[in-house]
RNA sequence: GGGCAGGUGCCAGAGCGGUCAAAUGGAUCAGACUGUAAAUCUGACGGGUCAUGCCCUACGGAGGUUCAAAUCCUUCUCUGCCCA
């Protein structure tokens, strides 16, 4: 059933920042090899952002890993912490959501993380379960396995800290509360992005208080986004999404800054290392174009989700599009009511939801944005009859036919 | 409870009575160029308008002073720091 440790080992080691501690890990996977027992694999899902992109799909993967050896993804929904609101890292503490929004979050999470993960080795878990039965005495039990100083540590509390913005209270038993899910469920390894190190270890402790064996940790890095700084993340809308379509992912894979090419190979395209360090030393010593390295990046991620097929057509339209300034093989076409058949340009733009106001219409006409049927349009006041479908092509990649509605 | 410092556009951050729809940077969008939705350069970047001048909305909330307030006053509220 199992492979045996050191293949299992190298697996999980591979691309992994850190993974504490690894004589543990090997010890606990010899005894699942042992006892033919597999291991309970935790990840924490965050409702909030329900909406997942390559930057979730790394630590996806690594899971992923894990169930292909035949071990149990365990995923928990924090609906219960959701509802309290998370540190997100950022200065501002997140919303709170309600019981339906956590509920109809937690499915879209679900839906989306099957993409990778393997459906039949994976149990999903609420965390209201266990925490929502916890009273105020447990609470401060709990809280009292843990000081002040030990939170601080944890690297954007201190810098908020340090830098006079808030923490609030409930911060604070945040990871306290992912603690606890790890001795809830017997966690025997728990995954996340390198920025969850401190709640991961967290739980290692708390579960030791609790006395059950500690969980190991895995931490996968923080994948950046298109502008190849930031982390990915969907509120700077840098993000690639799980449900992009082909199009948009291959078209913002090739938007990333060339330093990231193999990076993007690495955790986005999950090639092999030979892979990697083939087009590694082909970039450094120039024998490989950074353009045709990053198609071929781009082309990758693109068959990994959509197969191979949607690859090779998202490859064959982008050039149509961008090279060679060719329509798309598919526009949408769009029916707007109007009395006569003609519309002034700056209103059929706000009609056909292109532009979020008149004034804007106005600016991408007055800039040479807009064209129809291939004809630049210069004049705002230009008239458009939309008796006969049009074709409105807006910058490089926004096209739309639109006509008017039959009755 | 007391003292101090703050709350400005998508974000960061200037402005501190008129010349402020508000500097600057980032993000975004458009254009040029190209190897791409890279990089670089240029421009735009609250909304409305029978159109460029005017109108509306906006600098935490509410009042007030003034011909005129993001800027001054009062009050409320939120945040941080220090003292207790």
């Amino acid at each position: 059933m199992y492979a045996t440790l050191n293949e299992q080992m190298d697996v999980y080691r591979a691309g992994a920042i850190e993974l504490l501690p690894e004589d543990e890990l090997a010890r606990k996977i010899e005894n699942s090899i042992k006892k033919q027992k597999p291991l309970n694999i935790k990840l924490g899902a965050d409702p909030s952002r329900p909406d997942l992109h390559l930057g979730h799909a790394v630590v996806l993967h690594k899971l992923r890993q894990f169930q292909d050896f035949g071990h149990n993804a365990i995923l928990i929904i924090g609906d219960f912490t959701g509802m309290i609101g998370d540190p997100s890292g950022k200065s501002k503490t997140r919303p709170q959501l309600t019981i339906d929004e956590t509920i109809a979050n937690g499915r879209t999470y679900l839906e989306q993380a099957t993409i990778i993960l393997d459906k039949s080795k994976m149990i999903v878990k609420n965390n209201s379960e266990w925490l929502s039965k916890l009273n105020f005495s447990d609470v401060i039990h709990l809280a009292a396995k843990y000081t002040v100083a030990q939170l601080l540590e944890r690297d954007d509390f201190s810098k908020r800290h340090k830098a006079n913005l808030p923490i609030s209270m409930h911060e604070f038993l945040y990871p306290l509360a992912q603690a606890y899910d790890s001795y809830a469920i017997n966690s025997d390894v728990e995954l996340g992005g390198s920025d969850q190190k401190f709640n991961l270890l967290v739980g290692r402790e708390i579960q030791k208080a609790y006395g059950s064996e500690p969980q190991c940790i895995l931490t996968m890095p923080l994948l950046e986004g298109t502008d190849g700084v930031e982390k990915m993340s969907k509120s700077l809308d840098n993000y690639i999404a799980l449900n992009d379509t082909p199009r948009d992912m291959f078209g913002k894979a090739m938007s990333v800054p060339d330093n990231m090419i193999t990076r993007y190979l690495q955790y986005a395209a999950m090639a092999t290392i030979d892979e990697i360090n083939a087009v590694q030393t082909g970039l450094a010593d120039g024998s490989i174009h950074p353009r045709n390295a990053k198609v071929d990046m781009a082309k990758k991620i693109v068959t990994l989700y959509y197969g191979f097929e949607a690859g090779e057509n998202a490859l064959l339209e982008f050039e149509r599009i961008f090279k060679n300034k060719d329509l798309p093989d598919k526009i949408d076409l769009l029916e707007i009511y109007i009395e006569n058949s003609t519309i002034g340009i700056i209103d059929l733009l706000v009609a056909a939801n292109l532009s979020p106001s008149k004034k804007e219409a106005r600016r991408l006409i007055e800039q040479g944005g807009v064209s129809i049927d291939s004809q630049k349009v210069s004049d705002v006041f230009s008239v458009i009859d939309i008796y006969e479908k049009k074709l409105i092509k807006i910058g490089k990649r926004n096209f739309l036919y639109v006509q008017k509605k039959s009755e």
